[in-house]
DNA sequence: CGTTAAGCGAGACGGTACGTCCTGTCTTAAC
DNA sequence: GTTAAGACAGGACGTACCGTCTCGCTTAACG
């Protein structure tokens, strides 16, 4: 019993989620229109809409699809060490054309409170989860402190990265990571 | 060699950022029009052109203007003490609907590299200058480590606050803050 | 080979001209702007702008709306008698509110070489037309001069019509047209 | 009991009304505003406001000055000659780009009744005074028919020129005049 | 010969319309 | 029946011009 017409394109959805990575990675974050989107994948906006509610909803799993490959982190059996190893494939991602999308999506979700839910439960949390383990990892082995509030801690390498990439203040290289991680490591070590 | 012709009316530039401020801290910082400041200040659209470039660079005149006011933080002196007051004020401020307007300056500038510089250059840099000022002081009072690295440390402080600003992740509260000072103070700590 | 997607909806082509029409009878020419237009006829202003390259172009359409359902003229058998009542009509039609649109087209298309052109080809050839073919049947039949240069006379009898509704210094009535036309008589007779 | 301060400074009138026609004839019509003229001018905006109205005034006054210089036409004896003759002078005019100035008017007056009255009286009537006085000498010299509508026929008469500067629809030429005369002349001459 | 007020250039102002762009929905024809 | 193309309502954008107004310089008549 077969069905006529068309199927639907699998591959669509692969095609749309390219061509927005390539317009952003071309034209810089919020520079990006759906029609462009659509009309350089070759698909018509409305089966964009179809599967997203907004720009910014395609752009969040174009990053996923952008992160999908990831493998994980090695453990070195170093706590300092692995820290500083992620923290210094963040800071490179951050730098890189992804961080475009990032931002992109950073400032599309201060108006948009249901993107700002999905990016921090698909993209952010996920992110934390990796420099969580590590820093279990560590108190697990005794390098460092037991009572550390994971939390707090993951803002405080982290978070120095992040504003980085918003706002260009400060430069964001691998020299910025080691010199977070020397300030930062006392209050860490066990 | 003066120039004649009316000049730059003050009066009016301060109806204009007062109605920018009034705007987007009652209707939220992307539901704000240039037209709709324009007609709240009862002004042409062209007298905002002509001394702005855009909507951004009025908010982020608004936002100084908002902070004209700030009286700088006693000194208790306790370099702690003052850190976490400083601290707690950034917090409240970033809970405010002040922080509206910063985080539509922070998204509006993810896609324009001039407000970006004119963001940084003149609020981010300024209010940073008094998170470094109370680290000296704290350097030089002996009760912190000689060899800190203020801008680092600085962003260690604070920019876990501006993250929760703008991505919601976590709370953002007096709580916040302790945890923070408490947790970073073995790093810092002569 | 066709193309795709939706078409020209000539419900709303009429609904604008309608609405340009019925604005420029209350208004005037002068006082209706494209926004206007396009909230009377309840239709985004792109729509207009998607098949009408300005205003002037928009009215000339109405204009031709206005012309489409004229019925020709009956023929009596007398060449002076036929001529006369075409003059009446177009006097009368000059003094109308459609007036007011011609009054408007003329104005905007001296500046304007496009519309200038469209004017001339859609309208002003089209009405020259009817002129044209009654003076003919007038030298067929014998009651007028074989030799008349046409073009030529449609201007001597319809020139002072345009002339009094464009500068208003000479009424604009059937007793004008039956002035014109027994003064002209003796250059037209055979 | 007299008035300080520095008087009327005629030279800038000139200097506008220059500025005026000059613009005039390298943009076109419609093509020039007050604002252009008053820089062109190197003059204020309010010079021009303190004398005229509107830029449609301007320009009238403009027309005017082109005028001032026009000597009156020699009488040949010869009725339909100087008929002739004037009409030429007539189209010529109307070809050259001080037409520009004049069709400027008649679009404007076509929204502006007061402007067209002013066209009317200043302009206008006094160019009909040049026909009309030839048409009565004709008469009075028994070379042209005693009973002429004189108003009807300097309509049947400049009209035609008057429409194809507005138009543009028939060539307005020595021919084009020419051919009027010859074609008109068999209800004048008496 | 200094005072004073008008003329003047420059241009800021409130306001209106323009024509372009984008969003998210809806419609048509092709495959 | 899914798709590409794209029309549609709506609304913000940034520009141009209008006619009014204000500023500070220059200048001529008065005292």
């Amino acid at each position: 019993m077969g069905r006529t017409g068309p199927h639907r394109d699998l591959n669509l959805q692969a095609r749309i989620l390219t061509s927005t990575r390539d317009l952003i990675f071309a034209e810089g974050p919020r520079a990006v229109s759906i029609n462009q989107i659509a009309s350089h994948a070759g698909v018509g906006k409305q089966t964009i809409y179809r599967w997203w509610p907004s720009k910014a909803s395609v752009v969040i799993d174009a990053l996923e699809q952008q992160f999908a490959s990831e493998s994980p982190f090695p453990t070195s059996g170093s706590a300092k060490e692995d820290i500083r190893t992620q923290m210094r494939a963040v800071a490179a991602t951050f730098s890189s054309p992804t961080g475009s999308m990032i931002r992109e999506l950073v400032a599309e979700a201060q108006g948009d409170p249901v993107l700002a839910e999905e990016f921090r439960t698909r993209f952010v949390a996920e992110r934390r989860r990796g420099g969580a383990a590590a820093l279990r990892a560590g108190i697990a082995g005794g390098q460092l402190r037991a009572d550390l509030d994971i939390e707090i801690v993951i803002d405080l390498l982290y978070a120095p990265l992040w504003l980085r990439m918003l706002l260009g203040h400060q430069p964001l290289d691998e020299a910025t990571v080691d010199a977070i991680v020397e300030q930062a490591w006392p209050a860490l070590k066990a």
